[in-house]
DNA sequence: AGCACGCCGACT
DNA sequence: GTCGGCGTGCTC
């Protein structure tokens, strides 16, 4: 029998009882649904291969299936399963480094998700990556990071170049805030401290929230640092994704820009990870593995002893506690560049405004306009200047109700409110379910159904009713389908083919257009009545975020934002007005503190989820049984607190029920350890019963 | 995640 | 009768 062709399973026993000592068992990350890598055995060839090491890929048998799985550790022979034979080394597949491994165990653990699956993200979705990278097929679209010309890197300012001197100053791990209000030239910071890494023959990621990874950001990175980026987004195809990730492992590209995937890209020489826009909660990834790109990214900075810089002119209060503690590194730009200064902030409260039209009897601007904000927008017009009105997000208003009866049309499977689009169309945010719009009520008899609320649309027809001879464009996910249109809004307001400009969140980050000098935000209200404990932070951080967008060239004077509200005490509509981030957080935390939220506590959540109500409601309550047993068992978890369950605020999706269990303690390893221990046994699930576990969560609907 | 197995309702 | 829908369980 030949030793290296290695039978299935068996193992030779030449020596009676004990087994072959040269046999070897190696744990594999295998994509399947196991939290626990497999044990494998490995036949004498494989064994010798010089690439036979921990992070090297192999083809191993599952079932009836061949698998790509990743080589983790040497381990003992477990006499209660049989083994199978590795097939072979994975040829298509570069060796993972070794931080980089380590990285991707951390997250297994730390998120409670297959080690399998977190190991596939590694990896580009063409599993025939050699043929991608030997056909170098010509993309019909234009070109991922185009050529363009490189332009001369401008003066630094004192404060940044200051920044840049602390942060160079440093070697190995450490974490850096880079707080700076919008226009105070964080971008520039960031391509300084990048063309240095790659000086130094060193490779670096930025990530970006997905919304911002626009082609303005991708282009001024391209003009600096030339044919060294590589970007990596949810646009690309799956060859031109392939292509972009093999020109990084092959050092053909030393910079990649992306959004959170761009993490899973396993650079044989990290040197820096930076973070733009930190806050942004759209680094969490709610589905899969719930990780969130902006912690793991400081933890891949940790294994891989490099540099991670997070940026932001509000930061999420989670880092802006740590710079203040003194974890991370705490640099701060006060000024915008060229001295420009901050916009003026008017509120307007929209009570008062429907008083006094109540009073005056009547007014021919629409609802949802001020007088103060059409006289701004009529201003801004006859100047020549660009104005943008922001509504806070797509289907919150949109819904269509009876004036008879009151009723509101609903999606049969998620238990959300259906939302008008176009004339007649009524689609399901969720569950994309849709149908037309009935002309009379079905629940009355009398009824006509019509549209309530804000919606873009509505919004853009009204000014073009008002301003006749203004261009009006609108911006929000109907209207922007493509990257292609996207590209070609962006370009139109650039080149001032546009005169008032109307979008959701979409067009708040990021975009910087030197003609615009007014930004209204129509209702400022939507977003701090959600059920959730970070309601005001985000508030705060899209009031500041949007506010930022205006009168960013102005030389002289400052840009104009007018916040429309129903509540103009609120906190984050007071300290966004005096500019006071500091006021804010101090104010934000001493609540957080009180009532046991992170940043001081950590939270998780467990979310149980099935087709069958009671089910499902029993699963909740026996999850809560099990918690509270677990924690009598050790003194670990004595400050560890228990919420719930509760259904979720979304408590029907997909024809799911969905009840959520928080829980929430003082100290993060004793916290995930407890979730984990809950999570790992689901013996006691019913088979229709799903129950999954958010550490650290972030999107609680 | 797949893939098989097995249990029910719908068709030639 | 058997075709095929998907709920359930297992994979080193």
């Amino acid at each position: 029998m030949n030793l290296s062709e290695g039978t299935t399973g068996s193992n030779l026993d030449l020596f009676g009882a004990s087994p072959d000592a040269s046999q070897e068992y190696w744990k594999v990350a295998v994509p399947a649904g196991m939290l626990q890598a497999l044990t494998y055995s490995v036949p004498l060839s494989i064994a010798r291969d010089e690439r036979f090491r921990r992070g090297q890929g192999v083809i191993v048998p599952l079932g009836k299936r061949k698998l790509q799985g990743v080589l983790l550790d040497r381990t003992e022979r477990d006499e209660k399963i049989k083994t199978k034979d590795i097939i072979a080394i994975d040829e298509d597949r570069p060796c993972l480094p070794e931080p980089f491994v380590q990285w991707l165990e951390w997250l297994a653990r730390y998120y409670v998700w297959p080690i399998g699956h977190v190991a596939e993200m590694s990896f580009p979705l063409l599993d025939k990556a050699k043929n991608a990278r030997q056909k170098e097929r010509k993309s019909k679209h234009a070109p991922i990071a185009p050529e363009l010309e490189l332009t001369r890197p401008p003066e630094l300012t004192a404060e940044q170049a200051k920044v840049i001197g602390d942060i160079q100053a440093s070697s190995g791990f450490n974490a850096h805030l880079v707080h700076g209000v919008t226009g105070s030239g964080k971008t520039e910071i960031y391509m300084r401290l990048l063309e240095k890494v790659v000086q130094n023959g060193q490779q670096g990621i930025v990530l970006v929230p997905e919304i911002s990874l626009t082609p303005q950001l991708i282009e001024r990175f391209t003009r600096r640092l030339g044919n060294a980026v590589a970007v990596i987004h949810s646009h690309l195809t799956p060859r031109e994704r392939t292509n972009q990730w093999w020109a990084m492992i092959e050092g053909k590209k030393q910079v990649l820009i992306g959004a959170r995937s761009a993490l899973f890209c396993p650079l044989p020489n990290l040197g820096m990870i930076v973070i733009d826009e930190e806050h942004e909660s759209s680094f969490k990834q709610d589905e899969k593995l719930k990780y969130n790109a902006r912690d793991a990214a400081v933890m891949l900075a940790k294994f891989s002893k490099c540099p991670v810089v997070l940026g932001s002119a509000t930061p999420s209060l989670e880092t802006w506690h740590n710079a203040k503690s003194g974890r991370y590194k705490y640099h701060e730009l006060k000024l915008r560049v060229a001295d420009r200064s901050m916009p003026t902030i008017e509120v307007i409260d929209l009570r008062e405004e429907r008083d006094v039209r109540k009073q005056t009897g009547e007014n021919d601007l629409p609802f949802w306009m001020s007088q103060t904000l059409f006289t701004a927008v009529k201003e801004t017009l006859e100047k020549n200047q660009q104005s943008a009105l922001f509504l806070n997000r797509r289907g919150v208003a949109q819904a269509v109700v009876c004036p008879a009866c009151g009723y509101v049309p609903e999606c049969p499977n998620c238990a959300v409110k259906l939302t008008l689009h176009g004339k007649s169309h009524l689609l399901c945010h969720y569950c994309d379910y849709h149908e037309s719009m009935k002309e009379r009520c079905t629940q009355c008899p009398d009824g006509e159904p019509k549209p309530i609320g804000l919606g873009t649309e509505m919004i853009e027809n009204d000014l073009v009713r008002l301003f006749p001879q203004a261009r009006v464009a609108r911006m929000d996910r109907d209207e922007i389908a493509s990257r292609e249109d996207l590209e070609r809004m962006i370009k139109d307001v650039e080149n001032r083919e546009v005169d008032i400009l109307v979008g959701t969140q979409m067009i708040a980050k990021g975009l910087d257009f030197p003609g615009l000098t007014l930004v209204g935000m129509v209702m400022a209200d939507v977003a701090f009545n959600l059920p959730d404990f970070r309601a005001s932070e985000r508030s705060f951080q899209l009031l500041t975020q949007v506010s930022g967008r205006s009168g960013r060239h102005l030389d002289e004077g400052a840009g104009r934002v007018i916040i429309q509200t129903y509540n103009p005490e609120h906190p984050s509509i007071q300290f966004t007005c005096a500019h006071d981030f500091e006021g804010f957080a101090k104010f934000e935390l001493s609540f957080r503190e009180m009532l046991g939220y992170p940043p001081f506590w950590r939270l998780a959540s467990f979310r149980i989820q099935g087709l069958d109500f009671e089910k499902v409601t029993s699963t909740a309550k026996r999850l809560r049984t099990r918690a509270q047993a677990l924690q009598a068992r050790s003194p670990n978890f004595a400050s560890i607190e228990i919420l719930g369950p509760a259904q979720a605020p979304l408590a029907k999706l997909r024809n799911n029920h969905r009840w959520q269990l928080l829980v929430k303690g003082p100290d993060p390893a004793a916290l995930v350890a407890f979730c984990r221990h809950l999570s790992e046994n689901q013996d006691w699930v019913p088979a229709a019963v799903k129950v999954v576990v958010d550490i650290d969560a972030v999107h609680m609907l």
